[in-house]
DNA sequence: CCCGAATGTTGACACCAGCAACATTCTAGC
DNA sequence: GCTAGAATGTTGCTGGTGTCAACATTCGGG
């Protein structure tokens, strides 16, 4: 047989981090349970409390992992595009894809953020993430694909646009079947954002859909 | 001293409905808990389940009733617009200002709405609230004002991107400290939308103002 | 009037978060 | 190398929760 597991773990804190994500994507944070990321982890149900103050600790560590994929997924969504403006659309779809992906980490990173705010050293990550919005921004301004508005307040408008696509996407609220037909949305909705909701051509909407 | 109140209670469920509201309101669908509804009720630990199969059901009632409650605070915000597009902005406004009055009531609504899927004989009041947005921009196409593309994918833009504000904005991930300030963005953003982020006159910004 | 249905209560079970006390292991200073 | 204290992990407990089962009370139609 194999030794009888050291009393001490050694990578304790990532492993119950690991399970924790493993935990929320099964479950969703309502659900999540310290005791049953112990279980995962085979250790104690209070050994956690060695490396998180709390439940929401965890969750806060949840959450700051959440945000580094999530910017990730941005940036990999983005690559191909072909100008600074497009870039900035791609990386919305890359929002949406991440949020579709893993709804159950989304929801713990926005819906369950006050831990974000409890233990500031997991906030960075957070802004990082926005960062990334940020900089594909600023690039279409300078390459006067957009104009020379304030900064934050392009990126904090195209933030709301894909946050609440991918909120309502989660929620099944869109009349969407398949996650194909949420990014057509998305690009439709980014197209709108861009060019106006009062300039798009007669022949700029989507399939007639029914509603949720 | 009054009667020794009656062993039934007569309206029980519009009650505990009522109570419900108001735990949500104070501490939130996290830490909402059957018990203490019952207990604001005057009532067993039990009673509730004469009335809701479950605790799911009950945030799903109080769910249904954030709904009507946010359809008339659109209908209300519209009230004193000036024209059609004008009224769908307004409509938005007063969305978001549902969300940051009851911050967690709109949660009970978006982030736990399982359950109107689960029982859905609470799910008609969250479409007539959508069916609200719907109406205006009917209106604004009938109008001219807004383009004669489908119906529905308008309304769900414009729905997304009210939505991610109010999000955004209860989660404190928008650098406003008042709510006046969220207006103000919300303002912004609406025009943004309607007329194309591209298309935004430089003097279009909003005051400068700090990441979250 | 009476019996069943509707409504409310009591008690129990399994589970959870977090605290305290204890056990084991690692490590720094001598 | 040894030892004391820090770090890490465990067991056991308390108070709280959702939900089930069994029981009590009241209402309403025959």
């Amino acid at each position: 047989m194999s030794e009888p597991a050291p009393y001490h773990h050694g990578h304790l804190k990532q492993a119950l981090l690991k399970a924790a994500v493993r935990v929320i994507g099964k479950v969703g944070p309502r659900a999540f349970t310290l005791r049953e990321v112990a279980r995962q982890a085979k250790v104690s149900h209070n050994a956690p409390y060695r490396h998180f103050r709390d439940k929401e600790e965890l969750l806060a560590a949840v959450a700051a992992e959440g945000f580094e994929r999530l910017a990730r997924s941005m940036i990999a969504a983005a690559k191909p595009a072909e100008n600074a403006l497009d870039a900035l659309a791609m990386s919305g779809r890359g929002y949406v894809q991440f949020a579709l992906r893993w709804p159950e980490h989304f929801s713990a990173m926005f819906d369950y953020c006050e831990g974000l705010r409890v233990y500031p050293e997991y906030a960075a990550s957070g802004r990082e993430a926005f960062q990334v919005l940020v900089d594909y921004v600023t690039a279409a301004q300078k390459a006067g694909q957009l104009p020379a508005v304030d900064t934050s307040a392009l990126a904090l408008t195209a933030w709301s646009m894909v946050h609440g696509i991918a909120k309502l996407a989660i929620g099944r609220l869109l009349p969407a079947e398949s996650k194909e037909a949420v990014f057509e949305f998305t690009a439709f909705a980014t197209r709108a954002l861009s060019e106006g909701l009062t300039n798009l051509s007669p022949s700029g909407g989507l399939r007639r859909s029914a509603l949720p």
